[in-house]
DNA sequence: AGCACGCCGACT
DNA sequence: GTCGGCGTGCTC
């Protein structure tokens, strides 16, 4: 007989911990399913075995005497060690419940669920490309990753490769090393829907067979079967989003992160991990000694400084294939549009090179920021953006709430609460032409439609990505040359590949430049070169028009140079004065509730409890509880609560945090929570 | 989260 | 009497 702990499946925050369990079936080990008694509950309740002793010795003997045992082992479903290990990490990482983590690793469907037996990957062809002679650069990259695989080393490269520098290459080399050595192998994209070049390169290298390809469109049925498939080893190969850096790949080898810069590997739900650190979690697991590796053209600053610092090894490809240049930039000073009567958002520039571009036979592409991002303040006639005077962000404005002197409205930090009066005069030039940013993105689409009656216009973002089918037939008939103007979010500025677009034009580098966010010059440099990488793609040259108000910007000025590294150092010393990640950690705990008074009424006492719990020096980390970015999402009213956790003090603060929601689940059991407390570590984005 | 227990009001 | 509403408490 055997003792086992067991983690108990249910949402409950009171259970969140380890349960002692006898069990007669020898055959039970660590990451097995289990089904057991539990509490008056009728049926059993199912839970997942993270330990397993051979005897009574070290359990406390005060639990002993309740010893109940395990109904049964479910021998269809179990995690491996490893699996195990890096579930029980996640919730110390992410202050989740042991459940959260350990979901994550489990098969979404059960053996229940119908099956319907189809080829997951119908529509998908695989094809070979013809394999080209390596770069040297990509030479000497393939020879330092098949090094370090074949040794079995736990090391993590990040690959800095303009786009067209073949990384796609390298990976498929990586993981044909991996499999030689007989290690299991998984590929992580940023929308797999966006993605299809990728898998279907690996289709064509390794096989239909030998490629587990996981999707959102995976019935729950069909996901299981995947689960089964690779759980048994009998596809070795995963390609898939976020969630597939969960698959349970047996002897762990390799994993790549390709687009690793980007915001969905961040997730939103609870737990809400990272998956690089998922991902490195893993492979440094004693059980995996794995090798990352890390992809992008524009990486995270957080992630290029670790590169410096001599955590990741750099890989820098800087040739583009068949030496196609970059393609040629200009900056368009929106202040002089205004200044010269031209309200629209098109500049004369930019329409008159559409112009010239659409009359030669070539296709134009317009990017526009993020859908509906809301407002910030601006000055149409100098530029001047109104930004918090100790967070250095843009202060974000905030229609009739009288702040006292029945003013017309207030700018408001949210980060740390700053406010002062909505100016009626631009506090630099004195011009009355103060406006706010940030919304009305379709008219756009309308403008393009007047002014280009003749051209066939189309437009593209999230919600036509939704809709089954939408994306691919537009994107079909843009390729074809069936649309002249294609209009798309950044969505569309990710590896797609078309030949014939003269000129790619983007609207506004502004808005995605001031959000409140720490790491809008980030996103906005990231939207800039990969847009502009979507020009110039055949054997022409290709031209990028950017519109902003600050041209003098070093994320705008940097990005139109192709110049990264000048990006980095000056981003580096801003997160550097400012304490911003990669210095620090942000803690978010946002606290949402029916009743407002309830939800800001949490936020406090939080703000309370840790204030008392920090040490005095970290007090000043710790800022007042705010109403949140989105106040209120169908009725429910959200008030968030920052913490700026300086680097190598994550446990520490944790540790508080964690206290805290002890504390308060505590109490929750005496009287009815009336709000919802839930932490974000290192958000991307502070909604 | 379940689930049982138990205490009270309302009804065949 | 006794049915059932839901507040309370416990879970190896």
């Amino acid at each position: 007989m055997k003792y086992v702990d067991v983690v108990i499946d249910n949402k409950s925050n009171s259970t969140d911990s380890f349960f002692t369990y006898k069990c007669e079936d020898d055959s039970v080990k660590v990451g097995s399913k289990v089904y057991v008694p539990f509490a008056r509950s009728k049926n059993p309740r199912e839970g997942y075995v993270v330990a397993v002793k051979d005897d009574a010795s070290d359990i406390d003997e005060k639990v002993l005497d309740k010893l109940r045992s395990v109904e049964s082992v479910d021998s269809e479903v179990s995690l491996t060690e490893e699996m195990v290990r890096s579930a029980l990490w996640m919730r110390g990482r992410y202050l989740c419940r042991y459940i959260d983590a350990i979901r994550c690793f489990t098969p979404a469907g059960s053996a229940a669920v119908r099956r319907e037996k189809q080829n997951s990957l119908a529509g998908e062809r695989g094809y070979a490309e013809p394999v080209e002679a390596l770069t040297d650069e990509q030479e000497e990259a393939v020879r330092q990753i098949d090094e370090a695989i074949e040794g079995r080393k736990n090391e993590r490269f990040l690959i800095h490769g303009v786009t067209g520098s073949g990384k796609t290459e390298i990976y498929i080399r990586a993981a044909r090393k991996a499999l030689d050595e007989g290690r299991g192998v998984i590929i992580l994209v940023p929308e797999i829907s966006l993605t299809g070049q990728i898998i279907e390169r690996f289709l064509g290298n390794f096989g239909e067979d030998s490629v587990a390809v996981l999707h959102s469109k995976l019935s729950a049925g069909e996901r299981y079967d995947q689960w089964k498939k690779i759980r048994e080893g009998d596809t070795r190969i995963v390609i898939g989003a976020r969630s597939a850096a969960f698959a349970p790949v047996e002897n762990l080898g390799l994993m790549v992160v390709d687009e690793e810069h980007e915001s969905t590997y961040k997730s939103d739900f609870t737990p809400k991990y990272d998956t690089v650190e998922v991902a490195i979690k893993r492979l440094q697991d004693k059980d995996s000694n794995g090798v990352l590796i890390l992809g992008s053209a524009t990486p995270s600053v957080v992630t290029y400084s670790r590169a410096k610092e001599g955590i990741y090894r750099l890989i820098e490809l800087t040739k583009r294939y068949n030496e196609v240049s970059l393609p040629k930039t200009e900056i368009v000073d929106m202040r002089g549009e205004m200044k010269e009567g031209n309200r629209s958002v098109i500049s004369r520039r930019l329409a008159d090179e559409m112009k010239r571009q659409l009359d030669a036979g070539k296709q134009v592409m317009l990017f526009l920021n993020r859908r509906g991002y809301s407002t910030f303040v601006s000055c149409r006639e100098c530029g001047y953006v109104a930004k918090c005077p100790t967070c250095g962000l843009s202060l974000t404005y905030h229609k009739g709430r009288a702040s006292g002197k029945g003013s017309s409205g207030k700018l408001v930090c949210h980060y740390c609460g700053h406010e002062e009066a909505a100016p009626d005069k631009c506090p630099e030039c004195g011009s009355e032409y103060v406006r706010y940013f940030g919304s009305g993105t379709e008219k756009i689409e309308e403008t393009i439609r007047k002014l280009f009656p003749e051209n066939t216009v189309d437009r593209l973002d999230l919600d036509s990505v939704k809709k089954k089918g939408e994306l691919k037939k537009k994107l079909k008939s843009f390729e074809k040359g069936g649309t002249d103007i294609l209009i798309g979010t950044q969505l569309i500025a990710k590896g797609l590949d078309f030949k014939n677009v003269g000129l790619v034009g983007i609207i506004s580098a502004d808005v995605t430049l001031n959000i409140p966010d720490f790491r809008s010059p980030e996103r906005a440099f990231q939207l800039i070169t990969q847009a502009a990488g979507r020009a110039g793609r055949g054997s022409d040259e290709g031209l990028v028009i950017i519109q902003t108000y600050s041209p003098e910007h070093y994320a705008v000025q940097m990005a139109a140079e192709h110049d990264y590294a000048h990006f980095y150092e000056a981003e580096d010393k801003f997160r550097k004065f400012m304490m911003y990640p990669p210095y620090s950690d942000i803690f978010q705990i946002m606290f949402t509730s029916e009743k407002p008074e309830a939800a800001l009424a949490g936020a406090e006492k939080w703000h309370r409890r840790i204030g008392e719990l920090l040490p005095e020096e970290d007090r000043g980390n710790l800022f007042t509880p705010q109403e949140a970015y989105m106040s209120k999402i169908r009725d429910t009213y959200r008030y968030s609560l920052v913490i700026k956790c300086p680097k190598g003090k994550r446990h520490q603060y944790s540790r508080v945090v964690y206290k805290v929601r002890a504390e308060e689940t505590e109490e929750a059991r005496r009287k009815k929570q009336d709000y919802i407390a839930v932490v974000d570590i290192n958000p991307y984005s502070f909604t």
